[in-house]
DNA sequence: TCTGGGGTCCTAGGACCC
DNA sequence: TCTGGGGTCCTAGGACCC
């Protein structure tokens, strides 16, 4: 076979296995890598290893959780600038590979697209590029387009490499529920299922314009083309350019004084308005430095988890601290309810 | 399972304007 | 004056993903 093949490549249990390079004496344990790294706090799990995968242990859990399904599982706080360094430097091994163009989708993927007579070989020397220069595993997936290549991965893992594409897609997905497709969640599919349509050959027989009564314009149409393991073709090299940047905090005492709501809303807006004058956060910063912010939201997740946000159109674009905080006290006081707050939350749009 | 933090995109209703 | 239609912006919330 030869022609144009999209590649998932995405790392295996990616901040776990960074804190296993550099503390090797945890090779193969359960590693848990969220928030502080204390189990009694606030917090869930980022990554679990694979060994603390066999104990149920998954991420979104919270730790206190995860600490009671394995006794012995080592717990490591979050060091975000370490995993962005790696992630760094795997991005430009791929980017330095012969003919492919790069889209990143996160710290631990990436769509490669490439032309080549033999896929399989070149997803395995993607593999070993990868691990040769930073030593960390990783599953490739391959389609046709991104869904297949995104979706093919979940079937290489770990290590592995999966093909995927329009000659195998009914064998593959047809049977699977619709929760299996990249972009359909559990809330999507308890609608579609309420329609009859359970599982993935179910909705690529759907008619799209019923759908699109349902569900909207786009994402009625938009779902059936998922069914169907048609998606987009071209993978886009483009820098990324951030539509917003925020900064939430969950407290580990709920908040009930509203002055002190209200001088953690101020903070949080002078960091928001300070990270986005210098460009973003951690070391390699984020494209659009300066920018400066045209709206500005705020959240507020009230005892004991209803969240609510309130947003603005600033009078100007501003990357001021003293602009963007008085933006963000004025949207607090539109809040209706003075309860007791978990989390606060100011994000900056531009 | 008492539930993080960082994001993106879509939808719908009302305001407002011509 | 009892009432159209289109376009765009603003805002809140939902859903999803890593």
């Amino acid at each position: 076979m030869s022609g144009r093949w999209v590649l998932h490549v995405d790392l295996d249990e990616f901040l776990a296995a960074v804190e296993v390079l550099r503390h090797p004496e945890l090779a193969g344990r359960p590693v848990v890598v969220g928030g502080r790294g204390d189990p009694t706090e606030r917090a869930v799990v980022a990554t679990a290893s694979y060994a603390a995968r066999e104990h149920g242990i998954r991420s979104g859990m919270p730790l206190r959780t995860a600490a009671k399904r394995c006794p012995d599982v080592v717990f490591l706080p979050a060091d975000n600038p370490a995993y962005e360094a790696v992630s760094a430097q795997v991005m430009d091994v791929l980017r330095g590979l012969d003919g492919v163009v790069v889209e990143v989708m996160g710290w631990d993927e990436a769509f490669l697209g490439v032309q080549t007579d033999d896929v399989a070989a070149f997803a395995r020397h993607v593999q070993e590029a990868v691990h040769a220069a930073t030593g960390l595993r990783s599953t490739v997936g391959i389609g046709d387009n991104l869904l297949r290549a995104k979706i093919a991965t979940g079937f290489g893992k770990p290590r592995g490499v999966f093909v995927l594409t329009a000659q195998n897609w009914m064998e593959v997905m047809g049977h699977r529920p619709t929760r299996a497709l990249w972009g359909i969640g559990v809330r999507t599919e308890r609608t579609l299922a309420e329609r009859g349509l359970r599982t993935v050959a179910d909705l690529a027989a759907a008619d799209p314009a019923a759908l699109a009564a349902d569900l909207g314009p786009a994402m009625g149409p938009h779902f059936v083309q998922l069914g169907r393991g048609i998606g987009r073709e071209h993978v886009d090299p483009t820098p990324w350019v951030p539509r917003s940047h925020g900064r939430e905090t969950t407290f580990q005492t709920d908040l009930g004084d509203w002055d002190a709501v209200r001088g953690e809303v101020a903070a949080l807006a002078r960091r928001v308005a300070g990270e986005i004058a210098a460009g973003g956060t951690g070391a390699g910063g984020i494209s659009g430095a300066g920018r400066p912010a045209r709206r500005v939201g705020v959240t507020v997740r009230f005892v004991p988890f209803t969240t609510r946000t309130r947003s603005a159109t600033l009078p100007g674009p501003t990357t001021d601290p003293d602009a963007l905080a008085a933006a963000a006290l004025e949207v607090l006081e539109r809040f209706p309810s003075r309860r007791a707050v978990r989390l606060l939350g100011v994000r900056a749009e531009f």
